[in-house]
DNA sequence: CGGCTCGTACGATAACTCTCGTAGTACGGA
DNA sequence: TCCGTACTACGAGAGTTATCGTACGAGCCG
């Protein structure tokens, strides 16, 4: 066990600032099918946390740990630790500040090409 | 010479129908900075048509074909020959009715984080 | 024709990404 | 204490990307 470790529950997770958020890191975050997905299923409720295992993607757990982390990394979704389970919420606030509107126009836009090509 | 281009400004160039521009597509076209700025730039006048050289670019000229040719690829602009030049406009018609708003909330979060950061 | 400008094509390289499997850690409960 | 669940870390492979340099083609103008 690390020693930053020991407090029970303290696994931290590193996070950008809001200032650090950078437009074309959020762009890249969505430009993956299975990321743009996960983002889509956390926005049905963004007050709500979805544990990693909550979500039904078509690859690996190892695949998932990674998607996950790049958009922790590129502040979409805040990553907190709840005994063993990691829970995953989306950055509203953060987003909504920094681009105003993006955030909903990008899901918008999401949602009519999924009813435009189906649930692709 | 090609048989295709025989007649003289013939020289056509492929871009995707309305119909088959992908959100992901677009979303990854404008994660890269180079590509932002020149959508950016393109957007200051939506029916105005600018060379390629129009642009005061940081890399060099076969990177520079390079980006233009991943936005027209992607739906994003369009390209017509005029004598020796290419000229490039905003495909913001088919993406307005594809995507209504996400365009316009794109560039005024990219102008948004340029105001903040300065002209990064 | 000869040269100039604009842009392309091709090849190369380094870096990054997506994917996986295996092995391992952290936490909760029996 | 031992086991199961949830997730991570590491390493690897295949594919994509961003960048460049050089060489070339297409059109314009003297």
């Amino acid at each position: 066990m690390t020693p930053a470790a020991t407090a029970a529950g303290t696994r931290d997770l590193p996070h950008p600032a809001r200032e650090e958020i950078r437009l074309e890191g959020v762009l890249h975050a969505l430009s993956d099918p299975v990321r743009l997905r996960i983002v889509r299923d956390l926005a049905v409720d963004s007050d709500e946390l979805f544990s990693c295992s909550y979500f039904d993607l078509p690859v690996t757990k190892s695949t998932t740990t990674h998607h996950f982390r790049v958009l922790r990394e590129s502040g979409v979704i805040r990553q907190t630790y709840r005994g063993t389970a990691k829970m995953n919420g989306l950055r509203r606030g953060d987003l909504d500040a920094l681009f105003p509107g993006l955030l909903d126009a990008l899901l918008a836009a999401a949602a009519r090409q999924v009813s435009r090509l189906g649930t692709g």
